[in-house]
DNA sequence: CCTCAATTTGAAAATGAATTTCGTTTTCGG
DNA sequence: CCGAAAACGAAATTCATTTTCAAATTGAGG
């Protein structure tokens, strides 16, 4: 039942802010970092509901924007359609199956150096950048490739 | 008004798929090509309104995807929320002004090819990706870094 | 501890893009 | 020209997300 480093970052960003430290902000917060991140606020709001039932969705979707301006969560949007939230660290990309929806984070110095060339050359100044690769991980390849009668 | 190859590309469709050939089809593919890319189903719909009112924006939407399927329209999802269509032409990515909304098309074969390494370092089978550069254009830069008072 | 203004909560309603429904109209092969 | 199949377009629906608003909670100052 830890995060403490997480929960006292929360609790001085409320602080500095004059927001309120409530019971609600501290579970969502909780429960967001017991699943290790990719996850959207719908998912995080029936997980938490099974524990606590009483909980609103709507305090879910408002505390996971808080979080990120807390600097805690980074939002996400895959071409799935609804937004992600991950623990937020360094900069990275990412990876994600097109069958299972796996997602893995990738960081690539070169990509990067080359990104800030063609901006260069096209007078623009990048202030951020998105780019996910989509394709079959390697568990799902090997499924597709089976012949079609062992499929599900 | 003309759009010859691309008319007879839709046309051609048509028939093979033993969908017909209907006005609004025609003239919603004219539109779109005359703009030059990267609009919403939306702007396009009030575009051919001003023309043409009897037109549903149902059936831009529906055209649209038409379009897409017959390979002369491609979707592209940025940012700010809404489905834009693009011309279909040879693989490309994208900088985005997020003040002015300009839209640039650039290519990198380098970035591309390291792309390929580190999906094959994580296993994965890449099948599409985005790659999308968010920053401000030459002369958005130049506006911004003027005083205060000159601003709108 | 108490009070109370400010904030937060959560249910319900609203939003906005996109899709579906369905009765009517159009297309096109015979 | 006929008629079945396809397409149209207005309206309704969907789905994720945001907003609204009355009631509940928080926490600073007494």
């Amino acid at each position: 039942m830890a995060h403490e480093p997480q929960r006292r970052a929360l609790a001085r960003y409320l602080e500095e802010h004059n927001l309120k430290h409530t019971r609600q902000r501290e579970l969502i917060l909780d429960a967001f970092l017991d699943v290790q991140g990719h996850i959207t606020s719908d998912d995080l709001y029936q997980r938490i509901r099974e524990t606590e039932p009483q909980i609103g969705y709507t305090t879910v979707y408002r505390t996971m924007k808080l979080l990120c301006e807390a600097g805690l969560a980074a939002e996400r949007h895959f071409d799935e359609g609804s937004t992600r939230y991950e623990i937020a660290h360094d900069h990275h990309d990412h990876l994600v199956c097109t069958r299972c929806g796996t997602i893995v984070e990738f960081e690539c110095e070169m990509i990067e150096k080359t990104q800030e060339e063609i901006a260069k050359r096209y007078g623009f100044q990048i202030l951020r950048h998105r780019h996910e690769l989509y394709g079959l991980c390697e568990k799902c390849q090997g499924v597709l490739k089976r012949p079609p009668s062992e499929l599900a």
